[in-house]
DNA sequence: TATGAAAAGGGGTTGCT
DNA sequence: AGCAACCCCTTTTCATA
């Protein structure tokens, strides 16, 4: 489905989305209309689901990041959609992974600051049905954090 | 720093970094003009990181994503900064947060398929000096997962 | 100093070979 | 798939308040 000429666009559009179509072609070794006709592909299949900018959280105030590992009680499946539509509401929250094993979850959270998150934490999160129990921990410096997959060259 | 007219071309901007300036400006009551100047500034001051594609990961053939919660051991903080490293540089690992507490990270790894994940674990991530303990956990539905954060509109 | 208008230039887009 | 022309939009400049 996709070629090594897709993968390397894809990878050069991750570094740099403004790249210009000119200096794409030359990087692939490929013309202007053969790279754009690709990049339309790309984006009709989906494979790129949007361009976007990244912002410095930091610079707009928001300073805290805090991983929560939310376990709920198993017995009850049925607050899970509830936990789910609740969570996807709350701008606080980056991320939401359902783990396997448990039924758990792991949320990515971003405030401004600790007491934000405090209130965050028992105002709304812990209020929701069905939860068991919350482990918080604060994330400190991000050593690598990066929207940027590695596109794997074979499939 | 930031007012509202700022935060608002973020929001535009992060929903399509293609957004023209015309369309732009309508969308935020302002002229092509002024918003372009503060496109200007906030790439400057680094609150717009960069500008880039979001690919999706299952399109590209990473099916699977695997939260590993890293354990160092206590004693020897020297090796810190050779796991920091050595991490960086797998592909693999999408983000690497250093979390408060004890001394122990949280990895997120992108893979193609749970035996590349055993590859990855086994072979690079455990042989790493200086760790006590991994947990992993296979990550199923993401309920929620954004590069979009929603930035607050006071400061 | 900040804004708007308008020129200039570059690059996305399309049709044709 | 590649070339070239077109046209739109970004970017710069300049005049104005």
């Amino acid at each position: 489905m996709l070629d090594e000429l897709d993968i390397q666009i894809l990878r050069f559009m991750q570094k740099d989305a403004r790249i210009s179509m000119a200096d794409l072609a030359d990087k692939v070794n490929s013309s202007r209309s053969v790279v754009w006709r690709r990049i339309q592909r790309l984006e009709e299949d989906g494979v790129i689901k949007k361009q976007t900018v990244l912002i410095d959280e930091t610079k707009v105030g928001l300073d805290v990041m805090v991983f929560a590992h939310v376990k709920m009680q198993a017995q009850n499946r049925d607050s899970l959609p509830g936990f789910i539509t609740k969570v996807q509401n709350f701008p606080e929250v980056m991320e939401c992974h359902t783990l396997m094993g448990d039924i758990d979850f792991l949320l990515k959270v971003l405030v401004k600051n600790v007491k934000a998150y405090e209130d965050f934490f028992w105002n709304r999160l812990s209020q929701i049905e069905g939860i068991r129990e919350i482990n918080s921990s604060i994330a400190l410096t991000a050593v690598k954090s990066t929207t940027e997959l590695t596109v794997p060259s074979s499939r």
